[in-house]
DNA sequence: CATGAATGAGCTTTCATTCAT
DNA sequence: AATGAATGAAAGCTCATTCAT
């Protein structure tokens, strides 16, 4: 884990996952047949990680504007360094050495509009919420914001700060809700 | 050009280049100092086509609304094995090894995200636009929103085709300016 | 034993013989001290088989023209993908690794040199063969015909056929011994 | 070349050759692409040096039975280290690893046949030689007791010295040829 | 100005061997 | 007696970089 935040997923080394681990190279083969394995294995543990704690935060209230409140909160990286969010990124430019890799990066994805969608749905139930479009676009779209925002923040490219997309979120999801609770809290 | 469609820009090695110029990699050694300014002449290339080419073609209109919808039509790939936008995307994961190139990220993404804004503005003027929100805002929303859609394309991920980010960007944009003329024009 | 038709016995790895066995490598490695061990085991079940074979086949019969006719029968790879005969010839090659091996070689050589040499002398005796030269030395020449044409035919360079080579050495035992019901035998 | 002797064409490893001419590995695979490829040069080398001086020598010569003792002194090792025709036999057991490299076994063997072959001829139109069989039965006959001589011989198993598979020659071909001018003068 | 040849550094991978259980 | 887990050593190979020409 403390490799990847040196190296990132597309310049991994075995052997620097090797020395993280205290180990050998050999010691990593044993374990995982190739690099493309072992990958998976990081990603699925990340993304894994990642969504089910979505979805469990989710389950600690029955208000949508309490959920959604949530998602906002944990849909970006903490910070630039966040490691965990930053590999579900890095796995978008390995799609051409490991194809088979593309199925995670959807399967993720569609998860978590579901997400997304299924909160704006249960808000329009409860009348917290009213949409203009089928939940599933704005929930596309929300998703969307957060794989781009997360982008910028763990390049650290300056383009966009953590509270900036934070809030820009936010302004995406009130006028998507017609819900202007979740405005000033961001963070 | 032709080399980056088959290795990514992450992927790309000096072999590559030189085989596609026709020439040996001490030549291409004989031309860069580095890797690193190799890639910045490659990604300065492929940025300044993109912007420029925008930049071109919004000064064929005056009317916001053709404005808009030229914005809407070429701030995504073409298709999944688009070498020019791919190359910008996969820059992102290349932060570590080349730091330097962070500010090529974020110079694209504040001139994009001035265009957006000044379009929406010059809508706003000629009375075509309701914004609920500032301009800037929702001009960085919309590049975000390009972004996410450009990179999932080029990953080839499978999780949104061409068709429906065009169409999800163009709900957004609807949304936002209040002028649904966008609409129904999804390429 | 089916492990050595597929890597050869040269090429062949501990793991090919633990996945044959059903076993682990460790499991070998428990039962043979090492590679050099276990080869001599292997080859002594080869050439013990082979030999002994051969020896039981000759006493089924008591006159030495068909004796002749089992000899020239089995010396040979019955196709190219006999493992059994193709490990005698690929333990040449191991020379230098395994010097001790060479015994090996040289001892199932001089078996066969007698076992040939005592079929020509019984032919004599028995009024069916007539030499023109010692039977140790067409013995000799018989069995280097053998190893030629056993070698040729496991390494499948397609010099010669095992129709082939079935008719070449029947020509030479008939020129040898003298005695031509040998010929049109040819399996 | 003082690289095969210590280590033998199914052992080399790229090291030894890029130490015995004083490069790094790397050197090595700048002039091939894989050990395949080196194996192949190293064949070649060997077999065109080894077929070239016996048809140079053949034609220094007019009458066949000069020619049929030339051949008979150049087709076996000079000794058992004898790295050329060492090589030629290790090639067999390497058809596993690399297929294509059959051909090259064939080649020669035909090769030499036809030289046989043909040395045989001209000795019957001479006047000199009288065969009972077919000219290239007889030739393959010799090439595969060279064969079988000289695998033993390198194998330096012991099964056999180079005089006595000189002498065993030299009874082949005076028994073939009804000439014996050729006994009694082994190497 | 350009490049064929060469190479040091470092990669992934393989494999015989060891060892705790 | 048997073995899953682990590993040191060494293999083939890749690649950015250098340098003589």
């Amino acid at each position: 884990m403390v490799a990847l935040k040196t190296r990132g997923l597309a310049d991994l080394r075995i052997k620097d996952i090797a020395d993280a681990s205290g180990t050998s190279t050999a010691t990593i083969h044993y374990h995982f047949a190739d690099l493309g394995e072992l990958l998976l294995s990081v990603h699925d543990l990340a993304s894994d990680r990642f969504a089910r704690a979505r979805v469990e935060l989710l389950a600690t209230t029955a208000d949508a504007r309490d959920k959604l409140r949530l998602l906002a909160a944990t849909g970006l990286p903490a910070d630039e360094h966040d490691a965990l969010v930053s590999s579900l990124y890095e796995l978008h430019s390995l799609h051409r050495r490991y194809p088979t890799h593309k199925r995670l990066v959807k399967a993720l994805f569609d998860q978590q509009v579901d997400l997304y969608a299924s909160v704006l749905e249960i808000g329009v139930a409860q009348g917290h919420f009213v949409l203009h479009r089928p939940a599933r676009d704005l929930a596309s779209l929300a998703v969307a914001l957060e794989d781009a925002f997360g982008l910028h923040i763990t390049s650290e490219s300056g383009s966009i700060t953590v509270e900036n997309a934070h809030r820009l979120l936010h302004v995406f999801l009130a006028e998507s809700t017609g819900w202007d609770g979740i405005l000033g809290n961001a963070s």
